[in-house]
DNA sequence: ACCTGAACACCGTTCAAGT
DNA sequence: ACCTGAACACCGTTCAAGT
């Protein structure tokens, strides 16, 4: 005998992506999830496998938001690609800010299993990508992006982390950050 | 009556290093550690108060090692800081290569109360900030070392996680960074 | 003073039985 | 076809009883 859907997939993501927010990804227990979406434990492996494959589902649709949001900054900025290199890396500083847990998943995921979808992961890049090529020249666009990449998520998950204990200002490091790589890697397009 | 010891602390955090290098940070379990010590798990709360403290008394026992191997590398380069920044930066790579969960403990702890000893975490990037005052002059020194210790600890995050999931030369990246980053902190010297 | 088996709470997951 | 309670395996942790 069918019976009405009581909850759905989209659902199920989104509850758990507040409670990680909330209750850290420990938080995030099957029975805490039910709860939020108004069903018991068993019901959710109608619609997920696992909970890795649910922690893997989250990181994939947060990945989505940020590749939207940055791509979203990119079509917006007018200045030339250091303003735009700029703006991005606020903007992925600002998503790892407002969701501290999901940005850990897209960039430091704890196991495979729970690892975003391939293409997600690659989306969220992507919009660094182009700026990196305009700023680095096509044959170093490659190495260029992977270095700012690699900058920047390496500074906000120290800073998230809070691995930056000694004092100064964190802020004017971020922006140090940011003018230096783009003076060396414009330096390396000539 | 007192009995002789049949572990001890240290003999546990080895053991934990070992098993988590093999099976992973889930796969270290209180009865796993307890076997590789040749006690039963509920002995093991003698020295430690829970599993998190244990993964926190890893992380700073790995930290501990990397500060120590940095060390090394420093006191036995013979060049200028630009060569001897080339050198720390493999020495972290080798380590996080041959350490990728504890490398992972130190940079992106999971919780607070899995966090290696503040002490321990701040010699570990100590070497890093000699060679960035020598690169950078004394003014601008906190901020270079922050600049390379975020690329460094991006870098290698996302070689251990599969982030450069794109084709291209990761070796060359890697070297690609130290030149471009070592050029641009250079200039801020002067 | 350390070690153990038994026990408890909690969690992911399965499954037969309901509608 | 989805939902549930009951059950199971696994794990961290506590504790009374051994030596």
């Amino acid at each position: 005998m069918p019976t009405p859907d009581r909850t759905s997939l989209a659902a199920i993501i989104a509850a758990s992506r507040e409670i990680i927010e909330e209750h850290g990804l420990a938080g995030l227990t099957m029975a805490e999830v039910g709860e939020h979406v108004g069903v018991r434990a068993p019901s959710l492996y109608k619609r997920i496998s696992s909970r890795d494959a649910l922690v893997a589902l989250v990181a994939t649709d947060a990945a989505n938001d940020l590749a939207a949001r940055l791509r979203g900054v990119l079509n917006a900025t007018t200045g030339g690609p250091v303003a735009q290199l700029s703006q991005l890396a606020h903007a992925l500083r600002a998503f790892a800010r407002s969701s501290p847990i999901a940005y850990a998943l897209i960039f430091t995921p704890a196991s495979d299993a729970m690892r975003a979808d391939r293409s997600a992961a690659k989306a969220a890049t992507e919009p660094l990508m182009l700026v990196s090529r305009d700023l680095a020249g096509e044959q170093n666009a490659l190495l260029a992006a992977r270095t700012i990449a690699s900058w920047a998520s390496g500074f906000l998950s120290m800073e998230l982390t809070d691995n930056f204990r000694f004092d100064g200002d964190v802020d004017a490091a971020f922006e140090f950050g940011i003018a230096h790589l783009a003076i060396a890697l414009s330096a390396s397009a000539g």
